[in-house]
RNA sequence: GCCCGGGUGGCGGAAUGGCAGACGCUGAGGACUUAAAAUCCUCCGGGGAUUUUUCCUCAUGUGGGUUCGACUCCCACCCCGGGCACCA
């Protein structure tokens, strides 16, 4: 017998499921013969699917063991599913566009393409030397025209619901990047998520958008769906990005009737029609606030409004105070360009020297302009209730506006009927129908709810209750509406870059905008553009590019030069692998319906925002479309761990990385995939430690040697049967193999606790030495059934080392044909067992008895157990506790 | 500030209300060997008593609680990691 040497055995099996191809799904539809596509060969035998994913590869840099972790656990899920008898769909691919490959292009004076597709080759020689069990035969790359085109097809359906649509505004604009990016992939309050050191900066720029707010409330609602298929972080991430928040928008008059020339501002839309219902009056203006805090209104001192917003500059227009307002304003608009400095800002603001009306009780109410105050959120205006909100608290110590109490604690009203509090507001305490001629100021801030007071008619109601009220009623009088608001922003997907797909847009002289026609799909990037990575588009320079004619009007035209967010291509490539050659549509709906939704999907929480809420996006716009049956593209959700090593991730810009390749070499494939599985629950993240490597490979070493050594007595095709009496050894032996077989199947199919499966085989693997001699008292079916079920256990996570091993044993059918083996209870069942005695919960000794002894047996036994019989002496028996098997408790006082 | 995780030996980690520390790593000792590597075996949380054996006791971030019994459930707090953050 020679040594294990997983770099032979490794490529051997490799070749032979290539060979067989084994990892090849069954077809997905029922078999019509009509489907031309190449991946439906295979007959589906009517198994359940199960669709198992890890989040495709950017192909850049290394490959490292961070990489190969996510891609371990997939594929013994994949594996595991396998065996226990579903139809797997285990594809890969690359996400092939992107900006780190147009640097490093534009650096070593290649091209995008040939760097790219350099990275997928060398990417794909390393997956598959670690075996994994992918259907090659569904490969796809993002930046493929195969592909992309139907990123186009996917934009124009969308332009043509209004979903996508252009519009000029206020992007974060990243200096290095030298582009737009989206709201999410600014992190860490104001930086490029790829240059963790370069602030964003914001720029008016005109650009594409998709509209996930109109997916708002259904992004949000169906987080519900996900509950316990996806981690609580990821959902309450996701929760949080939407940021739903229930209020209501209220009307505050401007005091002075200032004629409002045009409306052409969004928010003054709503303000025309309420007013429409109510027109006795003439043109006033008028300044919308949202709130959610609707009962804290009489607590209003001042009304602040962001200061960009539209009405700014024209409350200014006539106030004594113009030219100098005006002068503060505009320098309060350049202040707030860099994103990241709005949030730690001290808070600015000054008086516009005009007043505007409360609506519920007609107080005069000073208008304020204040930085803090963004025009991105809400209507861009508030009302400060210094007494009831931090902020407002901290504007009006700084300003001296006042700060009226409006909600009082629930327990300092009951509380204080009885106690003397020295302060002049006694009799506000006393009863809760105070009226609004008492003003209490506050000293600190109160944001709970509680009880109003000082409200007028709404004094005494619960804030709950005054919030419901309050809001109908200012939409009955016309000053008001409830109103639902979200923290999400539309998705900017147009990015001023080369590598990515090209917007299927064409501007007209005459026509305007007008969509690429779906039969000029694809808008092909052109192949040899000036790559500068600096300023405009680089499409924008390459004039056979941008000179086309008018699809409408034949006349000269130009092309849009933007490209898309890379993260269009990831929002549903997932459905591209179950239809990948399809040439007419961008899949076909019955092989989607088959496969979706994913029933597991893993992947690294990064992108638990970005990739996730995009690809659910992306979901529920095709289900409008009527191409799928879902809302919700994946079911499960896993998010593992990252690879450390010297307490910090793994990457290349780190130095810190072990390539993937190298430690195949090493130690082989199999090796690297068990310690990676073996070193740390999968959702935890893992120090490299390169002494631990070494115990993975020294447990795969004593495995081979164990069967090895044993192999040729217990082979499946010479060893005689023999009858006769089962001996106590071999007992022994069997227990414990079934046990192990329980506990692991629980591990895999339930738990995910690979680390402890694996401890599990180990200890069988122990006891398998610790009963050598073997072949004395154990004969060859006994041991052959044992040391099959240590190699079926191991299949999934060591596959190539099981292959040989099963091989060994004397199969010649491949470990692909074999399917999990089956738990017997009955030889797992105990016969004898030790059970804990304790006395009054503390455990005093132990006693050997039959499994299923009874209660009355046991405690005759333990009473007669020195130690036990010690810390009873003399006590009384109060009680006794009896878990059948396991242990007796003696209560004794 | 708000929302999620997490806190167990020298280290990675086990333990689904029932013997805390499985399994592995490191370390120590032994066997084999001329020697080394490899392999195999034994020991390895703290304190105390007894010193061949065993027993007692403390211990799962801290303090309470529920329970015959708590790493596990409940309450409060401390610390660490992550996410969000003038979002009205």
């Amino acid at each position: 017998m020679g040594d294990y040497n997983p770099q032979a055995i490794e490529a051997k099996w490799q070749k032979r499921w290539e060979e067989n191809r084994v990892f090849e799904s069954e077809a997905d539809v029922e078999e019509v013969g009509s489907h031309q596509s190449t991946v439906d060969s295979k007959k589906n035998k009517k198994k359940p699917k199960y669709y198992v994913l890890e989040m495709l590869p950017y192909p850049s840099g290394t490959l490292h063991m961070g990489h190969m972790r996510n891609y371990t656990i997939g594929d013994v899920v994949a594996r595991v599913k396998r065996m226990r008898g579903f139809n797997v769909l285990h594809p890969m691919g690359w996400d092939a566009f992107g900006l780190p490959a147009e640097n490093a292009a534009i650096k070593n004076h290649t091209h995008p393409r040939t760097w790219t597709n350099n990275n997928i080759k060398e990417f794909q020689r390393v997956l598959r030397r670690f075996g994994f069990s992918y259907d090659w035969r569904r490969e796809i790359s993002t930046c493929e025209p195969e592909y992309y085109k139907w990123n186009q097809w996917f934009f124009l359906r969308m332009l043509e619901r209004g979903i996508a649509y252009k519009k000029k505004s206020r992007v974060n604009w990243c200096p290095k990047c030298c582009t737009v990016l989206a709201n999410e992939q600014v992190v860490n309050g104001g930086y490029c998520w790829r240059h963790e050191d370069t602030l964003v900066e914001a720029r008016d720029i005109e650009q594409w958008f998709l509209k996930t707010t109109a997916y708002a409330e259904q992004l949000l609602d169906d987080l519900k769906t996900l509950e316990g298929g996806w981690p609580d972080r990821v959902i309450a991430m996701q929760r949080n990005w939407i940021g739903k928040s229930v209020g209501a928008k209220v009307w505050f008059e401007v005091e002075g009737a200032v004629a409002s020339l045009q409306s052409t501002a969004d928010s003054l839309k709503k303000r025309d029609n309420a007013e429409a219902q109510s027109s006795q009056e003439a043109e006033r203006e008028k300044i919308e606030i949202f709130t959610t805090r609707i009962d804290t209104i009489y607590g209003a001192s001042a009304i602040i409004l962001a200061p960009n917003h539209p009405l700014a500059t024209r409350l200014l227009a006539g106030t004594p105070e113009q030219a100098k307002s005006e002068a503060k304003l505009t320098l309060m608009k350049q202040s707030s360009v860099k994103i990241a400095d709005i949030a730690t800002a001290e808070k600015d603001g000054f008086f516009t020297g005009r007043y505007a009306l409360n609506p519920f009780n007609g107080a005069k109410v000073p208008i304020w302009v204040g930085n803090f105050v963004l025009l991105e959120y809400g209507t861009g205006a508030i009302m400060a209730v210094p007494a009831h909100d931090e902020r407002d608290f901290e504007f009006a110590a700084k300003f001296g506006l006042p700060k009226p109490v409006v909600v009082k604690k629930v327990d300092s009203l009951q509380s204080t009927a009885h106690s003397q509090e020295k302060k002049d507001n006694a009799e506000a305490q006393s009863s809760q129908s105070v009226e609004g001629d008492y003003v209490s100021e506050a000293d600190e801030v109160f944001t709970e709810y509680g009880i109003s007071v000082n409200s007028g008619l709404y004094s005494g109601l619960e804030s709950a209750a005054a919030i419901d009220l309050m809001a109908a009623d200012a939409q009955a009088k016309g000053f008001g509406q409830k109103e639902v608001v979200f923290r999400l922003r539309d998705w900017g997907i147009s990015r001023q870059r080369y590598w990515g797909t090209p917007i299927p847009v064409i501007y007209c002289p005459k026509d305007g905008m007008v969509p690429v026609p779906d039969a000029d799909l694809p808008v092909l990037l052109p192949a040899n553009p000036k790559l500068t990575g600096e300023g405009e588009s680089p499409l924008a320079t390459d004039p056979e590019f941008v000179n086309v004619k008018c699809p409408k009007c034949g006349g000269d035209a130009r092309r849009e030069t933007d490209t898309m967010d890379t993260f269009v291509d990831s929002s549903w490539y997932f459905y591209r692998y179950c239809d990948p050659c399809n040439d007419k549509a961008p899949f076909e709906s019955a092989k989607v319906n088959y496969w979706f939704p994913i029933d597991q999907y893993i992947g690294g929480i990064t992108h638990a925002i970005l990739h996730l809420l995009y690809s659910r996006f992306w979901c529920k716009v095709m289900r409008d479309l009527g191409m799928i049956n879902h809302s919700e593209p994946i079911q499960r959700l896993f998010t593992q761990g990252m690879v450390q090593k010297g307490g910090v991730a793994m990457s290349k810009s780190k130095g810190n990385v072990v390539g993937a390749i190298d430690m195949a070499e090493k130690y082989g494939a199999d090796t690297g995939r068990l310690y990676t599985l073996f070193a740390a629950p999968p959702e935890k993240d893992l120090e490299w430690s390169e002494e631990s490597i070494e115990g993975s490979w020294r447990f795969l070493n004593r495995v081979y040697r164990m069967i090895a050594k044993h192999a040729d007595k217990v082979r499946v095709d010479g060893s005689p049967e023999s009858g006769g009496e089962i001996s106590e050894k071999e007992k022994g032996l069997l227990r414990k193999a079934h046990q192990t077989l329980r506990r692991v199947t629980q591990d895999f199919e339930t738990r995910w606790h690979f680390n402890s499966a694996i401890a599990q085989i180990m200890e069988l693997t122990n006891a398998i030495y610790a009963a050598e001699p073997l072949d004395e008292g154990v004969r060859p079916a006994v041991r052959r059934e044992v040391l099959e079920l240590v190699t079926l256990m191991l299949a999934p996570m060591t596959p190539h080392l099981s292959e040989e091993l099963w091989e060994m044993l004397g199969h010649t059918n491949g470990l692909w044909t074999v399917s999990w083996p089956a738990f017997n209870p009955e030889l797992a069942k105990e016969d004898e067992v030790e059970m804990v005695v304790q006395v009054s919960g503390r455990v005093r000794g132990k006693v050997k008895v039959a499994a299923g002894t009874e209660q009355e047996e046991v405690l005759k036994l333990a009473q007669a157990e020195a130690g036990v019989a010690g810390h009873i002496a003399g006590k009384r028996i109060v009680k006794v506790i009896f878990v059948k098997d396991k242990l007796l408790n003696i209560v004794a006082a």
